[in-house]
RNA sequence: GGCCCAGUGGCUCAGUUGGUUAGAGCGCCGCCCUGUCACGGCGGAGGUCACGGGUUCGAGUCCCGUCUGGGUCGCCA
C-alpha cells in the first residue's frame, strides 16, 4: 500500500520542531517508532535522525479514511504527515526533546510499509552484535549510532575547515599502489592488463605524501582510507580512516602545535571540552618506566616502581633470578585493595600470564601492618619492609610484582594497571587526557627476522645526537617520532622524515636492505629525493579511534557505518566471497586447494 | 595459530543434584478502549534448546568434536 509523496515537500525534521512552531502547518516525514492506540485516538512517534516527534491522529481532524490508515500503522513504516503543531493536551513528556508539542495530523501517507524488524530499533540496544551487523541497515537507524556517525561527520568537516585555514591542501593519493612488503600485510588487487601482477591497497599514503612535499605542495592533508590485512581487535579494522597530513620546512614542534590546536578545536566545538594547551609531552623511556606502556593512560596513577635494587640480594629466587638474567623487578601499588580475595588475585595472575609473565608476586599490607604474601617466606622481615617502603605501601594496599626481562615486565604491569583501573571503576570516559609520547627508539629487534626493523617506518629521522651510535649500538638510537595518545589509546603518530641521502642510505643498510633492494621497493621516492627535497614532517590520526573516544564507546565498530567482524568478513553483504571462473581466468588466477594437514 | 567468554521462541533472559508437558518480560497477531507517551484490558500464535556424536532408563543440563559471535595474546613498518 505504498503511496506517492507527490505534492508534498518536507518542511521540518522531527526533532527541530518546538513550541516556537505552534500554530504552523508542517509536513514531516520519517519512520514510525511506535504507536499507541487508545481506541478513538492514535498516537505515533515519528523518528528521523534529529529525534522523535509525537503525531496525534484524531478522526475528527483527519477523516475516516486517514484514521483507518493510521490504525494500520506499524513500527518502521515510512510515512509523511501534514498537520498542525500544537501544544500537548495530555501534558508534557519530559523525556522527549519535543515533549511539549505534537502534530495533529490532517493528512497521512504511508510511503512504505515494513516487516516487523528482527530486533528492536532502540537506543542502547541489548541485541547481540552479530544480528545487528547482519541487518546493519536497521542497526544504523538506532539513535546512538546515528549520533556517532553525525559526530564523525562533524569531526571531518571541522578538520577540513581548520586545516584549510592553516594553509593545508587536500590532495587525494592512489588506492591502487605498489606493494611494499615491509610492515603490515597488504591487501592485493590483481591486474587484468598485467597477468600475474598485483596492486596493493595502501596501508597509508606515506610515500605519496612525502612525494607531494618534494613537489612543493608544502602542507597536505587527506581524510584517507587505509588497509591492513592483519587480525582485528575492538579498536582495529582492516580498512580504516586516517586524518593524514604532511608539512614542509617544519620540525616536530610545528607539527605538534598545529595538531594540538586541531584536537583542542574539535573537543571544544563538538564536546564543549576544554583541552589545555600545550599538551604534555613524555619520552618513550619515561612512559615505559612509569606506565609500562608507550600509550599511557594518564587518568589514574598506580605507576610502576622499579624495585630491582631493593630486592637484588633478597632470598626470593624468582626476583634474583630475573635480575641476574638481565631483567628487572617492578611493581604497582593498588591502593586500598589489600583485602582483595584470593580468587580475584589468582585471576590477576592468570591475566598476567597472558602477557608472557611466568607468574605474579603479590603482597597484601594488612590493616594491622602485617603482610600476607605469596613470597614472604623467602624474604626476611627487613627485606619485606624495605620492599613495602619502596612501594610506598600502607596498610590496606595490594602490591603486585613482576620479575622478568624488561619487555615482559613492562607489558605485564602496563596491562595489569589498566585492567585494575577498569575493574575498580577508575576510568571516566568524560575525562580526556592527551599526551605526546616522543623519542621512540628508531629500531626494534625482530627475533623472527633476525634483524632490526624500523619501529615507525624506514623514513623516520634519527635524533642527531644519537646518530653516532648507529653502528655500535643501533638499538639505542632514538627517532624524531611522536605519538599522540588519549586515555591509553594511540590516536595518532608521526615523525620528522629523513631528507638526506646519506642518512637514508645508512638506514637501509642497518635494516639489512641492499641498495638494490631499497631501490626496487622505494626507488620512486629515493629518485625523487635526488631532485631537491625540503625538510618535512607529518602525522596521521586514526579517525575511527578518535571518534570512538569522543563518542565514549568501546568499539571502533560503533563509529563505522559498515564494519567488518573479527575474521574480516562482512556479515551483511557476505564479503569476501568466491568469484566466477570467468573473472578468475581474465585475471590469470587459479585457486589452489589448501593442503590438509 | 593460542587462550578466555557466550549460543534456549523475533529480541533479552530464567531453567535446581540429569527427571515427566521448556518458562518469563518485551515484541508479534486478534478483539476492546478518545489524551497516550514503558498506554491499558482480554485472548492467541510462536521452540530442530547452535550443529554432530557419546554417556544414561532418561540430556537444554554431563563428556568429546564442530560451527557461529565477542574479548585478548601473537600480529598490526
Amino acid at each position: 500500500m505504498a503511496e506517492s509523496m507527490r505534492g508534498l515537500k518536507r518542511t521540518h525534521r522531527c526533532g527541530t520542531l518546538s513550541k516556537a512552531n505552534v500554530g504552523e502547518t508542517v509536513t514531516v516525514m520519517g519512520w514510525i517508532q511506535k504507536t499507541r492506540n487508545t481506541g478513538g485516538l492514535i498516537f505515533a512517534d515519528l523518528r528521523d535522525r534529529t529525534g522523535l516527534l509525537q503525531i496525534a491522529f484524531n478522526e475528527e481532524k483527519i477523516g475516516k479514511e486517514g484514521f483507518d490508515k493510521a490504525y494500520k500503522l506499524r513500527s518502521e513504516f515510512v510515512v509523511a504527515v501534514v498537520g498542525e503543531v500544537v501544544e500537548r493536551e495530555g501534558g508534557v513528556n519530559k523525556n522527549l526533546a519535543t515533549g511539549e508539542i505534537e502534530v495533529t495530523a490532517k493528512e497521512l501517507r504511508v510511503l512504505s510499509e515494513s516487516e516487523t524488524p528482527p530486533f528492536p530499533i532502540e537506543e542502547d540496544s541489548k541485541t547481540k552484535e552479530d544480528i545487528r551487523l547482519k541487518y546493519r541497515y536497521l542497526d544504523l537507524r538506532r539513535p546512538d549510532i546515528q549520533r556517532n556517525l553525525m559526530m564523525r561527520s562533524r569531526v571531518t568537516t571541522i578538520t577540513r575547515q581548520f586545516l584549510a585555514e592553516e594553509g593545508f591542501l587536500e590532495i587525494e593519493t592512489p588506492m591502487l599502489c605498489k606493494s611494499t612488503p615491509e610492515g603490515a600485510r597488504d591487501y592485493l588487487v590483481p591486474s587484468r592488463v598485467h597477468p600475474g601482477n598485483f596492486y596493493a591497497l595502501p596501508q597509508s599514503p606515506q610515500l605519496f605524501k612525502q612525494l607531494l612535499m618534494c613537489s612543493g605542495y608544502d602542507r597536505y592533508m587527506q581524510i584517507a582510507k587505509c588497509f591492513r590485512d592483519e587480525d582485528l581487535r575492538a579498536d582495529r579494522q582492516p580498512e580504516f580512516t586516517q586524518i593524514d597530513m604532511e608539512l614542509s620546512f617544519v620540525d616536530e614542534d610545528d607539527v605538534m602545535d598545529v595538531n594540538e590546536r586541531l584536537v583542542a578545536k574539535l573537543f571544544k566545538e563538538i564536546l564543549d571540552v576544554d583541552i589545555p594547551l600545550p599538551l604534555p609531552r613524555m619520552s618513550w623511556q619515561e612512559a615505559m618506566d612509569r606506565f609500562g606502556s608507550d600509550k599511557p593512560d594518564l587518568r589514574f596513577g598506580m605507576e610502576l616502581k622499579n624495585v630491582t635494587d631493593v630486592v637484588k640480594g633478597c632470598g626470593f629466587g624468582v626476583f634474583t633470578g630475573a635480575i641476574e638474567a638481565g631483567g628487572s623487578v617492578r611493581g604497582i601499588n593498588v591502593k586500598g585493595q589489600g583485602a582483595m580475595p584470593r580468587k580475584k588475585i589468582d585471576a590477576l595472575v592468570e591475566f598476567a600470564k597472558g602477557y608472557g609473565a611466568k607468574g605474579l608476586a603479590y603482597l597484601c599490607v594488612n590493616e594491622d601492618g602485617t603482610f600476607k604474601s605469596s613470597f614472604a617466606k623467602f624474604m626476611s622481615e627487613d627485606e619485606l619492609k624495605a620492599l613495602v617502603d619502596a612501594m610506598e605501601g600502607e596498610p590496606g594496599d595490594l602490591l603486585l610484582f613482576a620479575a622478568d626481562r624488561d619487555k615482559i615486565v613492562f607489558s605485564v604491569l602496563g596491562a595489569l594497571r589498566c585492567e585494575l583501573a577498569e575493574q575498580l571503576g577508575m576510568l571516566d570516559k568524560s575525562d580526556y587526557r592527551f599526551l605526546w609520547v616522543t623519542d621512540f627508539p628508531l629500531l626494534e629487534w625482530s627475533d623472527e627476522e633476525n634483524r632490526f626493523t624500523a619501529m615507525h617506518h624506514p623514513f623516520t629521522m634519527p635524533k642527531e645526537e644519537d646518530w653516532s651510535m648507529i653502528d655500535s649500538d643501533p638499538g639505542k638510537v632514538r627517532a624524531r617520532a611522536y605519538d599522540i595518545v588519549l586515555n591509553g589509546c594511540e590516536v595518532g603518530g608521526g615523525s620528522v622524515r629523513i631528507h638526506q641521502d646519506d642518512i637514508q642510505e645508512k638506514m637501509f643498510e642497518v635494516l639489512g636492505f641492499t641498495k638494490e633492494d631499497a631501490y626496487d621497493r622505494f626507488g620512486f621516492l629515493l629518485n625523487a629525493f635526488k631532485y631537491g627535497v625540503p625538510p618535512h614532517a607529518g602525522l596521521a590520526f586514526g579517525l575511527d579511534r578518535l571518534v570512538m573516544l569522543m563518542a565514549k564507546v568501546d568499539s571502533i565498530r560503533d563509529v563505522i557505518a559498515f564494519p567488518k567482524i573479527k575474521d574480516a568478513s562482512d556479515l551483511m553483504s557476505d564479503a569476501p566471497n568466491v568469484v566466477d571462473d570467468k573473472q578468475l581466468s581474465e585475471l590469470a588466477i587459479s585457486i589452489v586447494e589448501a593442503e590438509n594437514e
